[in-house]
DNA sequence: GCAGTGATCATA
DNA sequence: ATGATCACTGCC
């Protein structure tokens, strides 16, 4: 599926975290969508290389990486095999910030290339009840490399009420 | 505002 | 082997 999609579906819905057995789910507030090569924020982009490899998966695997020397960051592939598309996950559960996140939940390279299966140590499930996102989306974070038409793309997503909560 | 931190990738 | 870059955070 495309990124875009997906990440409007993961709004609301829980990502749950098992960690030493015991069960965490937050809910998805903040998502951004990385849509392939041709969408030069994507690491895609920049060709199928050690790092990208995961993105080449089936959907549903997730794509984990390390940056700035300090910070993991969660994402999940949303193309079909050998299409490298992905979501990144940006905010849950009252956690902001990605890196936040994936420390939370304890989060890191280990996970990198594992599918998000329901029992193992990282998977989605259905939110409960209705969840809107907002009705303009904003542009994506951190992307300025990618030049004025793409980091100006309005490929993040967040939950209506999250807005309102933030400010 | 900007330092910190190290994997990754291009270049050689 | 070297150097630039980086889908960030926390502190100034």
């Amino acid at each position: 599926m495309p990124a875009d999609v997906v990440a409007r579906e993961l709004l609301g819905r829980a990502l749950v975290r098992r960690i030493r057995g015991k069960r965490v789910a937050l809910t998805i507030l903040e998502t951004e969508a990385y849509l392939g090569p041709h969408d030069l924020a994507c690491h895609a982009a920049r060709g199928r290389t050690t790092r990208t490899e995961v993105m080449y998966g089936p959907p549903g695997t997730l794509y984990i990486y390390f940056v700035y020397g300090l910070h993991w960051m969660l994402n999940v592939v949303t193309g079909a095999e050998g299409e490298p598309a992905a979501v990144l996950i940006r905010s849950a559960g009252g956690v902001s910030g990605p890196a936040r996140l994936t420390r939370t939940l304890r989060i890191d390279g280990a996970l990198n290339g594992r599918l998000a299966e329901p029992g193992s140590g990282l998977w989605f499930e259905t939110g409960k009840g209705s969840c809107k996102a907002i009705a303009t989306p904003p542009p994506r974070i951190g992307v300025d490399y990618a030049g004025p038409r793409w980091s100006a793309r309005k490929l993040r997503f967040l939950v209506a009420v999250a807005k309102r909560e933030a400010r």
